[in-house]
DNA sequence: CGTATTTGACCTGCGC
DNA sequence: GCGCAGGTCAAATACG
C-alpha cells in the first residue's frame, strides 16, 4: 500500500506537511525491551546465538514529530511495515506501530493522531535506519532527510 | 506465489 | 495478586 501523501487528494495544501509542522525529540530513559516472544515453545532450542549488540545502556533514538496532516501514513522514503494496531486511552484514534523492512534495520516507527487535533499526527522514530533511503524527488522526503540529520548526531 | 496488512492473542510493567 | 495500559507476535487474509 506505498501510498504517500502527495499520493493522496488532498484537498488543502499542496504537501501535507505546511511550516506549521513542529518536531520534538524525545530522549528515550526508560525502555522496556520485551524482546520475550509472546507464545511459549520457542525459545527452547540453545539459540544463545541470537545476542546482537545489546547496548541496552546506552541512550535510545527516539524522535518524535508533529506534522499537520490530514493522513496518517507519512512515507519518509522508507519501507515500513504494520506489525501492531492498539488504541490509546487518551486518544479516541488508534495507534500504529511500524517496522522497517530492511534487513538487519530494526527501526520501528509509530504513528498517532492526536484525539485534540485530529489534523495532527504524532510520528515516534526509534532507532537508526542502516540503508540509504531508495527514494528521490519527494518534497517530504527532503524534509525527512534533513530531520534525520538533524537528530542523527 | 510472495509480500504486506489485518486482527486477535499474549506478555510485561505499573498501580492499587 | 489482579487489572489496566501499552507493546509485540503470529496466523490468516488481501493484494500485486
Amino acid at each position: 500500500m506505498r501510498v504517500s501523501i502527495y499520493d493522496h487528494h488532498h484537498e488543502d495544501n499542496d504537501k501535507a506537511v505546511d511550516a506549521n509542522n513542529k518536531f520534538e525529540m524525545i530522549s528515550g530513559s526508560s525502555d522496556a525491551p520485551s524482546g520475550n516472544k509472546a507464545i511459549t515453545t520457542k525459545s527452547s532450542s540453545t539459540g544463545g546465538k541470537n545476542n546482537k549488540e545489546g547496548d541496552h545502556n546506552k541512550k535510545k533514538h527516539k524522535y518524535a514529530f508533529q506534522t499537520r496532516s490530514q493522513v496518517d501514513i507519512l512515507d519518509d522514503g522508507y519501507r515500513w511495515r504494520k506489525y501492531g494496531q492498539k488504541t490509546v486511552k487518551n486518544s479516541k484514534f488508534p495507534r500504529s506501530y511500524y517496522r522497517c523492512t530492511h534487513k538487519g534495520c530494526n527501526v520501528k516507527k509509530q504513528i498517532q493522531r492526536l484525539s485534540k487535533d485530529e489534523e495532527v499526527v504524532m510520528t515516534t522514530y526509534e532507532g537508526i535506519h542502516t540503508h540509504s533511503i531508495d527514494k528521490s524527488s519527494d518534497d517530504f522526503d527532503n524534509i525527512l532527510r534533513q530531520m534525520q540529520t538533524y537528530t542523527a548526531f
